[in-house]
DNA sequence: GTACAGCATGGGACT
DNA sequence: CATGCTGTAC
C-alpha cells in the first residue's frame, strides 16, 4: 500500500482501546453517513480526531482526501494540533477549517467560472451595511424606515436559504433590472418589492466590486459546484471523507454545500464496499459524511442555523446511522442535573440521558446582588477567595454573560481587585475604525474594483475631498461603465473641476498609483505593504500629531496590525497580501483565546455564545435575570425562548466542577436603572442543587416588606444589606471611592478599554493607577491581543493582597463587612424562607417598573381568543390566530403574520391587541 | 470642506 | 449610553 510517509501508522488498539463502546463504534463505523449525537462533554473532539486517524490508517485514505469542518478557526487549529500528535506532521497539510475558510479556498481556486476575479474582497457586515446604505440612498428610500440593518437581515435570510436574487426579483419586482437608474417603487411600503430590488442591486454592486459578503462565501460556492461540472467533479474525487462538527448550527446553505461537496446527488453510484478490512471503504460514489452535533446546543438560529438539519439527518442521507454519546466526562452530577432540568422545559426535543461517573460534587452556588456592580464585586471577591484559599488558578475560572455590554462592571471589579483577566470578544480588533481604514487601503490596492473600500478612504485621512469630489468621480465612472478606481486614475480627463479639488485628486491618484506599484513589487511581504500604506497615506502621521489620548491607542492598534502582518508572513510559506486580508476578514472572537494547555494565568470573560465548545473547572454565569437572560427580545417568542434555554444549557455544561449563578436586582442598561426579576432559568434548576449565599437582594426584601406591611419584621441582615446598597452611590466607602474615581473619569476610561479584544494583565499598573493615575493609562496598557498573545505582565502576584484588603478588612469599608470577607461569614444561607418567585414589584410605587418579569401580564385571556381572530403585534403587525394552547398562565397563541412569518407567542407577555 | 454641538435613535448573540 | 446624523459657524 502506498501510504504517506508523514503519517504515523496507528494500530486499531491505539485508536479505540481507551474509548467507551459508543465512542469506539463511532470511530470505526463504515458507511456513507454517520450522525454522532454528542451530548455536552461526551468527548466528541476526541472521537472526531480518532475517526480521522482511523480513516487514514485503517481505511488507507490519503490525508488530502479528508475535509474536516469546524465552527471556528480556533477549533480547527486545535483539531489540527490534536491530529498532529496522533498521526504526525501531515496534519498541517490537511483541510481542517471552517466553512467560510474552506469556501474562500475553493473560490480563490475556481471562482473565475462564476465571475470572481482573484483578489476578490470579503465584506464584513459593516461593509455590507455601507453598500446597502449607498444603494438605498440612491433609490431615495427613507433609511430611517428601512434600515440597512433590517434589509441586510432579509437578504441574509434569503441567501442562507439559497434563494437567488433572480428568483426573488421575478416574484416581487419583475420590472426592475439591476444597474437600472432612477427606478420608482410602485406604492410605498411594499416591503417585498423593496427587498427584492435592493437584493438584486446589492448583488449587482458586489459583482462590480469583485466582492462577496459572508453569506456569499457559502452560497456562491454552492453556485460554483452546481454550475461547473468540472469543478464539482474535481471536489467529488478529491474529498472522500467529509466531517462536520457542530452540525446543529449549520444553515440550509451549508447543508446543501456539504451535499454538493460530497456529491450525494451526483449520479455516480457507490460500489458496495463495506465489509472486509475496510480498505477502499468510501473510495467511490459520494464521499462519506460524518456529522457531529447536539440539538440541545443549537444557539445560532438567529443566524439562520436550521435545527432540522440534524433532526432530519437520517431522512436526508440514505443508509444513515446514528450513534449517541451519552456519557459525560466533564461535569459533576450536580451540574448535569441542573442542565438536564433546565433543558427539559423545551418542547419537542428528544429526551436524552446524559450521565457521569464523576459523582455529585459541590452544590451550585447562587448569589443575588443588589445591582450589577455589587454582583461583579461579589464575583471578583469569590474568584480571589478561590484563588487564595483553594489554590485554583485564575485560568481555570471563567465568567460568562449574555451580552457583551455586561462585561463592563465585571472588568471594573476585577481591576479593583487586582485580579488578572482577559476579555474575549466585544468590538473586534479588525472592526476598529483606524484598523478598518488601513485595511480599506490594502483592500483597494489588492482589488481595484472595490468601490466601497476606495470610497471609504478617499478622504481618510482628511485631504479636502468631500461629497463633491466623490460625486464627480462617480459620474465619470458611470459614464465609462468603469470602477471608481478607474475614474481616479483618469482624473486628468475630467473637465470643469475646481482647481483645488483637481489638485487634491491628483495627489490622491499619485498616492494610490505608487502604493499600487509598491504592492505589486512586495506582494509576498504584507507587513512591508502595511508599513508603506501607513506611512505614505498619512494615516500614521495624522494620529501622531493628534493630542487626543484616544489616538495614542489607535496608533498602537495600527502598529499591532503591522506586527500581525509580519507574523502572518512568517508562518505562511506562500504569503500574499490577499491572503493576509483573508485572515483578517474571517477571524472569530474565540480565535483569540489562548491555546489549550497554555496557561494564560488569567480569568476569562466572554459571552455564552463564545463559550460554546469550551470548558472550565469553575464557571460563573452572571446576569441571571429576566430581560437580561433570557434576553428581553427573546422572551415573548417560544422558539426564541427555547434558544435562550439552550444557551443556558450550554453555559451550565461549560462547568466541570463548580458552577455559580448570580443575578442583580437592579441593572442599568442604556443609562436607565431597572428592577430585574430573577431569570426563569434559575427557577428551572431544582432548588436543592443550589446553595444560595444570598437568595434575595436587600432592595427586594425592602420591596417585599413594604408590599406586605412587614417592614419591621425579622429579616436577618436587613440593615446590613440596606446600608451596603445605599453606600454604592455614595462617596464614603472604599468601594465607592475607588469605583467612582476610575469609572468617573469618564470618556477616557471608557474609550480606551471598552473596546474589544484586550487583556489586562498587569496588576501593578492598574493597582497603582486606580486613583490618581487614570490619566496615564489611556492606551499604554492596552493591547489588542488579536492573535492570542497576551499583553501586560499578567502575574497577578500582588493582586490578591490588595483585593484582600479591599474586601476583607472591615473598618471603613461598609462593604463586605462579613459577607465578602473571609469564608467564615459565608456559611449560612440567609433568608431561607424567601423564594425567588415570590419577589413581586410593589405596584404603583415610585420605583421603576420592572422591564420584564414572570409576573408581567398584559391581562389577555386565552379564553377570549379563538382561531381566525385578527390581532396586531407591536413588531409583526397584523396577523391571524391559527392556533391556541391553553396552558393556564403559560398559554401560547400561534399567529400568522403573513410576510413576517408565523409566530408562537406567549400570550401573557406578547405585545398584541385583539381587533 | 471641516469641526463641533445638539439631538435622535438603537438597543443581541457571530462567521 | 454610544453612535451617527443634522445643522450651524468657521
Amino acid at each position: 500500500m502506498q501510504q504517506d510517509p508523514d503519517v504515523i501508522a496507528r494500530t486499531a488498539e491505539e485508536l479505540v482501546g481507551d474509548l467507551n463502546p459508543q465512542q469506539g463504534e463511532a470511530v470505526q463505523y463504515q458507511g456513507p453517513a454517520l450522525l454522532i449525537g454528542a451530548g455536552a462533554g461526551s468527548g466528541k473532539t476526541r472521537v472526531l480526531t480518532r475517526r480521522i486517524a482511523w480513516i487514514l490508517s485503517q481505511f488507507g485514505a490519503w490525508p488530502s482526501q479528508i475535509l474536516a469542518i469546524t465552527f471556528t478557526n480556533k477549533a480547527a487549529a486545535e483539531m489540527r494540533e490534536r491530529l498532529a500528535t496522533l498521526i504526525g506532521p501531515v496534519a498541517q497539510r490537511m483541510w481542517v477549517s471552517t466553512f467560510h475558510s474552506a469556501c474562500v479556498r475553493i473560490l480563490r481556486r475556481d471562482g473565475q467560472s462564476i465571475g470572481l476575479k482573484s483578489g476578490f474582497s470579503i465584506y464584513d457586515s459593516a461593509d455590507s451595511e455601507r453598500l446597502i446604505k449607498i444603494i438605498a440612498t440612491e433609490f431615495n428610500l427613507d433609511v430611517k424606515r428601512y434600515t440597512p440593518r433590517s434589509i441586510l437581515g432579509k437578504i441574509s435570510d434569503l441567501k442562507n436559504n439559497l434563494t437567488g436574487w433572480q428568483e426573488y426579483l421575478a416574484v416581487h419586482a419583475p420590472d426592475f433590472t439591476p444597474g437600472q437608474r432612477g427606478y420608482q417603487f410602485g406604492h410605498a411600503g411594499d416591503l417585498e418589492a423593496i427587498h427584492a430590488v435592493l437584493y438584486a442591486e446589492y448583488e449587482h454592486r458586489l459583482g462590480l466590486a469583485n466582492a462577496v459578503d459572508f453569506d456569499d462565501l457559502i452560497g456562491r460556492t454552492v453556485e460554483l459546484l452546481r454550475k461547473d461540472p468540472q469543478v464539482a467533479d474535481y471536489y467529488h474525487h478529491r474529498f472522500r471523507y467529509i466531517l462536520v462538527d457542530e452540525y446543529q448550527d449549520t444553515n440550509h446553505a451549508q447543508y446543501v454545500l456539504v451535499r454538493e461537496l460530497a456529491g450525494v446527488d451526483a449520479r455516480e453510484s457507490a460500489d458496495a464496499t463495506p465489509g472486509g478490512n475496510g480498505r477502499f471503504a468510501g473510495k467511490t460514489g459520494p464521499a462519506w459524511i460524518t456529522v457531529v452535533g447536539d440539538s440541545d446546543q443549537s444557539i445560532y438560529a438567529f443566524r439562520g442555523a436550521d435545527i432540522r438539519n440534524i433532526q432530519d439527518f437520517e431522512q436526508d442521507f440514505p443508509n444513515a446511522k446514528t450513534i449517541m454519546l451519552e456519557q459525560n466526562y466533564r461535569s459533576t452530577q450536580t451540574i448535569l442535573d441542573a442542565a438536564n432540568a433546565v433543558i427539559t422545559n423545551n418542547e419537542g426535543r428528544k429526551p436524552k440521558k446524559l450521565w457521569t461517573a464523576m459523582g455529585k460534587g459541590e452544590p451550585i452556588v447562587g448569589y443575588a446582588a443588589d445591582n450589577a456592580q455589587q454582583e461583579a464585586v461579589w464575583v471578583a471577591g469569590e474568584i480571589a477567595r478561590l484563588h487564595a484559599e483553594e489554590g485554583i488558578a485564575y485560568s481555570d475560572m471563567a465568567i460568562m454573560y449574555r451580552a457583551n455590554a455586561q462585561s463592563r462592571s465585571l472588568e471594573e471589579a476585577l481591576i479593583n481587585g487586582g485580579e488578572p483577566y482577559q476579555l474575549v470578544g466585544g468590538t473586534k480588533f479588525y472592526e476598529r475604525r483606524e484598523v478598518k481604514d488601513a485595511l480599506a487601503y490594502l483592500q483597494a490596492l489588492v482589488n481595484p474594483d472595490d468601490d466601497v473600500n476606495l470610497r471609504r478612504i478617499l478622504n481618510v485621512p482628511k485631504r479636502g475631498l468631500g461629497d463633491r469630489a466623490e460625486a464627480i468621480l462617480l459620474a465619470y465612472a458611470r459614464e465609462h461603465g468603469a470602477s471608481f478606481f478607474y475614474a481616479l486614475m483618469h482624473v486628468d480627463e475630467i473637465q470643469d473641476m475646481p482647481t483645488r479639488t483637481a489638485n487634491q485628486l491628483r495627489a490622491f491618484r499619485d498616492l494610490m498609483a505608487s502604493l499600487s506599484q509598491f504592492t505589486r513589487a512586495h506582494d509576498a511581504k504584507p507587513s512591508e505593504v502595511v508599513a508603506e500604506v501607513l506611512d505614505k497615506s498619512g494615516l500614521r502621521a495624522d494620529l501622531e500629531k493628534s493630542v487626543d489620548p484616544q489616538d495614542a491607542s489607535r496608533l498602537e492598534n495600527l502598529s499591532q496590525l503591522q506586527s500581525t502582518a509580519a507574523e502572518f508572513e512568517q508562518k505562511t510559506p506562500d504569503a500574499t497580501l490577499a491572503g493576509f486580508l483573508e485572515t483578517t476578514a474571517l477571524v472569530a472572537d474565540s480565535d483569540q483565546l489562548p491555546d489549550e494547555g497554555e496557561d494564560s494565568g488569567k480569568v476569562t470573560l466572554m459571552t455564552l455564545h463564545t463559550a460554546k465548545g469550551l470548558e472550565y473547572p469553575v464557571v460563573f454565569l452572571t446576569g441571571m435575570e429576566q430581560g437580561t437572560f433570557p434576553h428581553s427580545r427573546a422572551m415573548e417568542d417560544i422558539s426564541e425562548l427555547s434558544e435562550e434555554r439552550r444557551l443556558a444549557y450550554v453555559g451550565i455544561t461549560r462547568a466541570k466542577r463548580r458552577l455559580y449563578v448570580t443575578r442583580a436586582a437592579v441593572r442599568s442598561q442604556w443609562g436607565q436603572a431597572s428592577d430585574m426579576m430573577p431569570s426563569q432559568f434559575l427557577d428551572e434548576i431544582p432548588d436543592e442543587l443550589i446553595d444560595w449565599k444570598r437568595r434575595e437582594a436587600g432592595v427586594e426584601r425592602m420591596r417585599g416588606a413594604w408590599g406586605r406591611d412587614e417592614f419591621d419584621d425579622d429579616f436577618g441582615g436587613w440593615d446590613d444589606d440596606f446600608s451596603s446598597g445605599a453606600t454604592f452611590g455614595g462617596s464614603g466607602s472604599s468601594y465607592g471611592s475607588s469605583y467612582g474615581s476610575s469609572y468617573g473619569s469618564g470618556s477616557r476610561y471608557g474609550s480606551s478599554y471598552g473596546s474589544g479584544s484586550s487583556s489586562y494583565g498587569s496588576g501593578s499598573r492598574y493597582g497603582g493607577s486606580s486613583r490618581s493615575g487614570s490619566g496615564s493609562y489611556g492606551g499604554s496598557s492596552y493591547g489588542s491581543g488579536s492573535n492570542g498573545r497576551s499583553y501586560g505582565s499578567g502575574s497577578g502576584s500582588r493582586s490578591y493582597g490588595s483585593s484582600g484588603s479591599r474586601y476583607g478588612s472591615g473598618s471603613g469599608s461598609s462593604y463586605g463587612s462579613g459577607r465578602l470577607g473571609s469564608g467564615s461569614s459565608y456559611g449560612g444561607t440567609r433568608g431561607g424562607k424567601v423564594t425567588t418567585r415570590r419577589v413581586a414589584p410593589k405596584s404603583g410605587g415610585s420605583s421603576a417598573q420592572p422591564v420584564s418579569s414572570l409576573d408581567k401580564d398584559n391581562q389577555l385571556n386565552i379564553a377570549d381568543f379563538s382561531i381566525g381572530d385578527k390581532v396586531t403585534h407591536d413588531k409583526f403587525g397584523l396577523g391571524t390566530v391559527v392556533d391556541l394552547q391553553d396552558k393556564g398562565r403559560n398559554s401560547v397563541i400561534t399567529v400568522d403574520f403573513g410576510s413576517a412569518g408565523t409566530k408562537r407567542l406567549m400570550l401573557r407577555v406578547a405585545p398584541i391587541e385583539k381587533l
